[in-house]
RNA sequence: GUCCCCAUCGUCUAGUGGCCUAGGACGUCGGCCUCUCACGCCGAUAACAGGGGUUCAAAUCCCCUUGGGGACGCCA
C-alpha cells in the first residue's frame, strides 16, 4: 500500500527552520517509500493568516525543493466538508450542543486549577439535549474512562487518559469548526496514512484518535518530531538568530547545505554526515530519528555549507554570485563585470568561501578596476616599503616584457625566474606581489589571480604602488 | 498545578545487554602541506545526569531522584 503524507502549516508567518525540519521529514517519508507527499495551508484562523505568509511558505519549499503532488489544499475551502461530519457526529450522538459562555469554562478550569486538577469544562451540557442556537458550540462527546493509546513512530508507545481530555469543541459559536477537528477530517479526506508533526502536537493526538473512531475512520500513523532548540536549550526563537528559511538564503547558503543540515538535526544514519538528495531518500526512515530535541548549531551548517560551496559547478555560484555582489559593490559597477570573468574568479573562491556572502566580499577585489581597488593600510604597511615597491615595479616590467601565455604555470617559472636572478627567496617577492595585486595581505593563489585579472589589469595594479 | 515526553563529548549523533578501556562529525587546540588565507591530511581534547535494582554481564532493561521540554484556547 502506497502511503500519503503531508505537511500542513499554518500561514501566519515565514517558515521558520523548525517547521521546514518537519517538512522535510514527511517529504523524505514519503519519497522514501514511494508515496504521496500534499501540502495543506491551515487557514482556518482567518485573524492571522495572510496570503503573503502562505507566498512565503510556499517560497520556502520550493527553494528546499520540497515538491509536493497535486494542488494546495486550503483549509478554509472545506469548511462545508467540515460542518457535515460535525452534523453526522451529532447525529450518531458523538457531539452535542453546549451553551457554556466562554466565562463559564474559564472559570471551570481556574477552579479545577485550584483544585490540583487538570482545568478543563466539565461536560455540564453533554446530557441536556441542547439544540443549536445563539451562543452556542458543538462539543465531541468524548469516552469518559479507559486509555487512548497508540504508537509514536518517533516516541514510541503513549497513553494518555480518557479522562484527563475534555470534551473539545469541535464547531465555534459562529459556525466555524475548529483545528482537531478539521484537521481529521482533512487528514482524512486527503487519505494521509502517515502523520510527522512537531512535538507540540503530542497532546492532540489522543483527541484527533478518538476523533477517528467516533468517525469510525481508519487511524493514520502519527509521528512527533522533537523541536528544535537554541545554543541556550530554550526553543529556538527570534532572540537566537535568524529562525526564517529564506533568511539562510539571502545570508548565503545554498538549499542542498540547508537541506542536509535540517535532515541531520534529529535524524542520523550511522557516521554518514553527507548526504545527497538522493541519499537522503535512500536512506531516510523513522527509525532513525531522534526523540530528544537538538540545538541549532550554526557552525556545523557553514561547516556543510562550506563543503557544498566546494562541490557546486561553478556556472551555478556565478550565477547566484551576482545577487550577493549587488551588496558589495554599485549597480553600474557590477553591470559592467562579464559572467565570464565570475566564472573565471568563482573557482579560486570556492574552497575559501563558506556563504555566497563570503565569496561576494571576497569576489570583489577581482571585479573593480585598479584605481578603485582599496589597499589595507597594515597589509601596505608591512609589505609595501619602499625596497619592495621598487621589487614589485621590476616584476612588473618583467611581466610585461612576457610575451608567451599567460597561463598559472607561464607566470610561476617568470617569478621564479624573477626571484633566481636576484637571489632572494620566492617568499620576499610573494607577499608585496599580493598586496599591489590585490590590496590585501590574504588573497588566492598569486598566479591564479594574475591569470583571472589578466595581464593588462595586473599590471596596472602593481604599477599603482608609485601612488602610495 | 495536572498530564505527556526527553536525558551519551561544548554541539549534532553512533550505540537496540557482551564487539564500548564508548565510535563518527562540527567546534577547539596542536602539527604537516604552503606564496598568504583557505582547502586537504595527521593528531589531541572531551560524554554514558545521580542513585538504586534486574543480569554471569548495562550507555543499553526497570524504579526513584534531579534536570530539561511540551501541552492544558470558541489558536493552529
Amino acid at each position: 500500500m502506497s502511503i500519503v503524507t503531508r505537511f500542513a502549516p499554518s500561514p501566519t508567518g515565514f517558515l521558520h527552520i523548525g517547521g521546514a525540519r518537519t517538512a522535510l521529514f514527511s517529504w523524505l517519508l514519503a519519497r522514501s517509500r514511494g508515496g504521496r507527499f500534499l501540502l495543506r495551508i491551515e487557514d482556518t484562523d482567518r485573524e492571522r493568516s495572510t496570503p503573503e505568509a502562505t507566498e512565503a511558505i510556499l517560497q520556502s519549499m520550493r527553494w528546499l525543493d520540497l515538491e509536493w503532488e497535486g494542488e494546495v489544499v486550503y483549509q478554509s475551502a472545506r469548511a462545508e466538508a467540515h460542518n457535515a461530519a460535525i452534523d453526522t457526529l451529532i447525529e450518531s450522538g458523538r457531539a452535542y450542543w453546549c451553551s457554556c459562555s466562554p466565562e463559564e469554562v474559564e472559570a471551570m478550569r481556574e477552579q479545577a486549577r485550584a483544585e490540583g486538577r487538570k482545568p478543563k469544562y466539565d461536560g455540564r451540557c453533554r446530557e441536556r439535549g441542547l439544540g443549536p442556537g445563539p451562543g452556542r458550540v458543538v462539543r465531541f462527546k468524548g469516552p469518559l474512562e479507559g486509555t487512548t493509546a497508540y504508537k509514536d513512530m518517533v516516541k514510541g508507545a503513549i497513553a494518555v487518559d480518557n479522562a484527563e481530555l475534555d470534551d473539545m469543541i469541535l464547531r465555534r459559536s459562529d459556525g466555524s469548526p475548529t483545528y482537531n477537528l478539521a484537521v481529521v477530517v482533512d487528514d482524512h479526506d486527503m487519505g494521509v496514512t502517515h502523520v510527522l508533526r512537531g512535538d507540540d502536537h503530542v497532546a492532540n493526538t489522543p483527541k484527533q484518535i478518538l476523533l477517528y473512531q467516533a468517525f469510525g475512520w481508519p487511524v493514520p500513523e502519527f509521528g512527533h518530531v522533537p523541536m528544535i532548540l537554541g545554543p541556550d536549550k530554550k526553543k529556538l526563537s527570534k532572540r537566537h538568530g535568524a529562525l526564517s528559511v529564506m533568511e539562510y538564503e539571502k545570508m548565503g547558503y545554498l538549499p542542498e547545505a540547508v537541506m542536509n543540515y535540517l535532515a541531520r538535526l534529529g535524524w542520523s544514519h550511522g557516521d554518514q554526515e553527507i548526504f545527497s538528495r538522493e541519499e537522503l531518500i535512500a536512506c531516510f526512515s523513522t527509525e532513525n530519528l531522534g526523540n530528544s530535541p537538538a540545538v541549532f548549531d550554526t557552525q556545523k551548517l557553514e561547516w556543510l555549507n562550506g563543503h557544498y560551496m566546494k562541490q557546486a559547478e561553478p556556472v551555478r555560484l556565478a550565477a547566484l554570485l551576482r545577487e550577493f555582489l549587488s551588496r558589495e559593490m554599485e549597480p553600474a559597477e557590477l553591470e559592467d563585470v562579464p559572467q565570464a570573468l565570475l566564472e573565471a574568479v568563482t573557482p579560486l573562491l570556492q574552497p575559501r568561501a563558506k556563504t555566497l556572502t563570503d565569496m561576494a566580499e571576497m569576489a570583489r577585489l577581482f571585479l573593480v578596476d585598479a584605481p578603485f581597488l582599496p589597499f589595507d593600510e597594515k597589509a601596505v604597511a608591512q609589505h609595501l616599503g619602499e625596497a619592495n615597491k621598487t621589487l614589485v615595479l621590476e616584476f612588473a616590467d618583467a611581466l610585461e616584457a612576457h610575451a608567451g601565455p599567460f597561463e598559472e604555470q607561464d607566470l610561476e617559472a617568470l617569478a621564479q625566474a624573477f626571484v633566481a636572478a636576484r637571489n632572494i627567496k620566492f617568499k620576499a617577492l610573494a607577499q608585496p606581489l599580493r598586496v599591489a595585486l590585490t590590496g590585501r595581505s590574504v588573497s588566492p593563489g598569486l598566479f591564479e589571480t594574475m591569470r583571472v585579472l589578466g595581464k593588462e589589469q595586473s599590471l596596472k595594479r602593481l604599477r599603482r604602488v608609485t601612488e602610495l
